[in-house]
DNA sequence: GAGTTTGAAACT
DNA sequence: CAGTTTCAAACTC
């Protein structure tokens, strides 16, 4: 076995091998004292892949030949608990006394903690101050002489290996793009090679702030047990230590945060373990799954924001190829699993394409583990396979759309790639067809949806492609500027809505105050068609629609906002065929969804828009659940995607909120929609008459029905009490969203930079790092 | 798969 | 802001 091979070999020299990789690594951020920097210098990346390849290839007695394959193998090798019969951690730790050990392993979580940007002062200085890494680090980890240094930074490199061999860009690099330029090639691989080792401390992090303290968060950054990762699946989640990483620089570190914390990615996890090795190969490609889009983004940040569209179109043809194979490895290898639910996609976002999601994590490896269940949310679609990730952030994809994703995760390849008209259907995966538009307008889903046009799609003169990124850029400028809610999710959720209450009965419930954001305008489909927004949300229409002869199920809009609630927790049998035939449709399409509340969380979470999280379950959380976590997770990557996105845009429209109301009937989780944001933002923006009048209830907006089931909050139906008329909340509606202060910057890219910078400078000056 | 219907988006 | 046109998805056959 090849993989044997390596690790004999990292056995004969294992404790200077191992450890430095511990030092280079954090040598290569703490000298530029950001990860940004880091992964902004190419160099710094290549000579480490240099010297890491010089090291393995230096042992030619073992391993006759450093190629992607052995290369893997041996990272996995000393990586893989299976094959050295002891746990992740056990690598490095194999080198250090216990007390050693432990000491590193603490420190390390600090100084992972650092880069989250969430550190003390005192660790900073203790890390960036050069104690350890400069002296102590050296001491422990660097026996050797300095001639070792290749030795060393081949060992390092075994740290992250999954990134390096496995993830494909690599690979790629090496031997894929071997037709590319040698300069596009390695820049690329720097940037892909950065991107992956900033995704894995990010996984670390979040171990961090998941696990119960930093030995774990240290254990799940070397290359772990599986079941340090699934000890990080939190029951309860620390708010603190979520928002405390709201300012991790990348959306790669927030899609690993909300990975943390999903179920699914940890069955993903398990799943790949079961395959040994081959899992973990499979899971790698994931690493590469982030999104394009958010992958471009990210890697710009710290570095040029310009990105050469050349080296923009290498990367995109490594990330379809990673994607494919990444494809390849979830729909073969992890069978019955949908990798996906978390990953979504999401994206994202962060990307499952989201990253988006847009989810695997290696098997014998945490690292593995936390590469690839680390998908971005926002770029949530990370998780995603590239082209499924068009659906995934499209604002309203419908629940059965979810569905499709689920099931084309366990679908062959081949049948992935298929083009089809209706390809939504079949495939699950939501692909244009602009044949005018040229994919830069709203009509293209795809734009729509803050995502370039794939391959697959059918689009005719597409220039919704990372070739043209400063065109579409532009374009996405000129929709902003013209609605700036173009991008924002399309339905939103009422934010008085509790989790907790949602959950009562041990099931998501749609929420009766999920509301399309501008209305729908149908004349003709009597919003029971698809044609209807609010229909294709899953929501009912409410006075904010102009349609007419509305008949939509879910709700319409001549009935009052507390009728509806009361319908929602009492449908009439009626409603319920109409909802039923609706849902088998759904439910046929999506065999194996849903079977665990946490999959539903993590997967409807990682679709969601962000805010809502910060204003709604942050606040909220007086007693943190699940549910809360994710929501606060879900804000926080579609924060960070929305700063960090490809496009430079909120990536939002990549968590669809609508998907939520839409898995109403597959007991969907209301509560993750984004829409809380928009609706937090209406009901801050209500009148006081009209959120004091004829209020039933004595405990405010809110009011709950005898089942605990939320109804709509009397404010609104006092609103329509008042008026019968839907102008006047429509007037409402129009005024609050077009007063709506803090969005994300749904800007170019340079914009949200600026932000993260700002936010990065004031982080920094606050923990006095940099 | 072609053609039709529909309503959102874009334009005037 | 209303009316019209354009567009692509949804739908039908």
């Amino acid at each position: 076995m090849p993989g044997s091979d390596v690790y004999r070999q990292s056995d004969i020299q294992p404790k200077p091998q191992l450890m430095p990789c511990f030092q280079k690594e954090v040598q290569s951020y703490s000298s530029s004292g950001c990860i940004d920097e880091h992964l902004a210098d190419p160099f710094k990346e290549d000579n480490i892949m240099n010297s890491s390849m010089s090291s393995l290839t230096s042992h030619k007695e073992t391993t006759t030949k450093a190629d992607d394959t052995n290369a893997g193998n041996g990272k996995a090798t000393v990586l893989m608990s299976d094959q050295t019969g002891e746990e992740l951690p056990s690598v490095s730790m194999n080198v250090f006394d216990a007390t050693a050990r432990e000491k590193e392993t603490e420190r390390f979580g600090e100084f992972l903690q650092c880069l989250s940007g969430n550190v003390d002062d005192h660790v900073e200085s203790d890390i960036f101050g050069g104690t350890f890494f400069g002296e102590q680090h050296h001491e422990l980890f660097s026996p050797q002489a300095a001639g070792d240094q290749h030795d060393k930074l081949g060992a390092s490199f075994q740290i992250f290996p999954e990134f390096l061999q496995r993830d494909g860009a690599y690979k790629y690099s090496k031997e894929s793009l071997g037709s590319l330029s040698k300069e596009s090639v390695k820049e690329a691989d720097q940037r892909h090679r950065g991107i992956r080792r900033h995704l894995h401390f990010g996984a670390a992090i979040s171990c961090k702030h998941a696990g119960n303290g930093t030995h774990e968060t240290a254990n799940l950054c070397l290359p772990g047990r599986q079941t340090d990762f699934e000890s990080l699946v939190p029951p309860h989640v620390e708010t603190r230590g979520i928002s405390g990483i709201w300012q991790a620089r990348s959306c790669s570190q927030t899609a690993t945060l909300w990975s943390s914390f999903s179920p699914s990615a940890c069955e993903s996890v398990k799943s790949a373990q079961n395959y040994g090795n081959r899992a973990v190969s499979a899971c790698i490609p994931s690493g590469g799954d982030l999104h394009l889009n958010s992958f471009v983004r990210s890697e710009s940040v710290g570095s040029e924001f310009s990105t050469s569209k050349k080296l923009g179109s290498n990367l995109h043809q490594q990330e379809e190829k990673l994607m494919s194979d990444r494809d390849h490895y979830l729909c073969k290898e992890i069978d019955g699993i949908p990798v996906l639910s978390f990953l979504g996609e999401i994206y994202s976002h962060l990307g499952y394409e989201q990253q988006e999601s847009q989810a695997a994590a290696g098997a014998g490896s945490s690292s593995y583990q936390s590469s690839s269940i680390m998908q971005p949310p926002c770029d949530s679609l990370h998780l995603i396979p590239y082209e499924q990730q068009a659906s995934l952030c499209k604002g309203t994809m419908p629940s059965s759309e979810y569905a499709d994703i689920v099931e084309l995760n366990q679908m062959s390849p081949e049948r992935n790639r298929k083009k089809a008209k209706y390809t939504i259907k079949s495939e699950g995966c939501r692909r244009c067809n602009c044949k005018k538009s040229r994919c830069l307008k709203l009509y293209c889903e795809c734009f729509a949806a803050g995502i370039y046009c794939l391959d697959t799609c059918s689009c005719v003169n597409c220039i919704n492609k990372p070739e043209y990124e400063d065109t579409v850029l532009d374009m996405r400028q000129q929709t902003e500027a013209r609605n700036p809610l173009a991008f924002a999710p399309k339905v939103v959720n009422n934010a008085t809505n509790s989790p907790a209450n949602m959950m009562e009965e041990g099931k998501w419930m749609k929420t009766s105050s999920s509301r399309h954001k501008k209305g729908c305008n149908c004349k003709k489909s009597k919003c029971s068609k698809k044609y209807c927004e609010c229909f294709q949300g899953g929501v009912g229409c409410c006075n904010g629609c102009r349609c007419e002869g509305c008949y939509n199920p879910y709700g319409n809009k001549t009935e009052t906002s507390y009728r509806r609630a009361e319908r929602w927790n009492n449908p009439s049998r009626e409603q319920l065929d109409t909802l039923e035939s609706h849902n088998d449709c759904i439910k046929a399409e999506r065999p194996n969804q849903f079977s665990s509340t946490w999959e539903e969380l993590a997967d409807i979470g990682h679709l969601t828009p962000p805010s809502h999280c910060l204003l709604g379950a942050v606040a909220s959380s007086g007693s943190l659940n699940i549910r809360d976590c994710s929501k606060q997770f879900l804000g926080q990557s579609q924060q960070e995607s929305s700063v960090l996105s490809p496009s430079g845009y909120l990536n939002w429209h990549h968590s669809p909120s609508s998907l939520t109301p839409k898995l109403y009937g597959c007991e969907a989780l209301p509560e993750l929609s984004s829409d809380s944001f928009f609706c937090n933002m209406m009901e801050d923006a209500t009148p006081e008459t009209l959120k004091n009048t004829c209020t039933p209830s004595t405990e405010g907006v809110k009011s709950c029905s005898p089942n605990q089931k939320w109804v709509s909050p009397p404010k609104i139906r006092s609103h329509e009490l008042r008026s019968s008329s839907s102008q006047g909340l429509r007037s409402g509606c129009k005024f609050i969203l077009q007063d709506l202060p803090s969005f994300p910057p749904l800007t170019p890219y340079s914009k949200s930079q600026a932000a993260i910078h700002q936010n990065d400078g004031d982080h920094k000056a606050s923990t006095g790092y940099q």
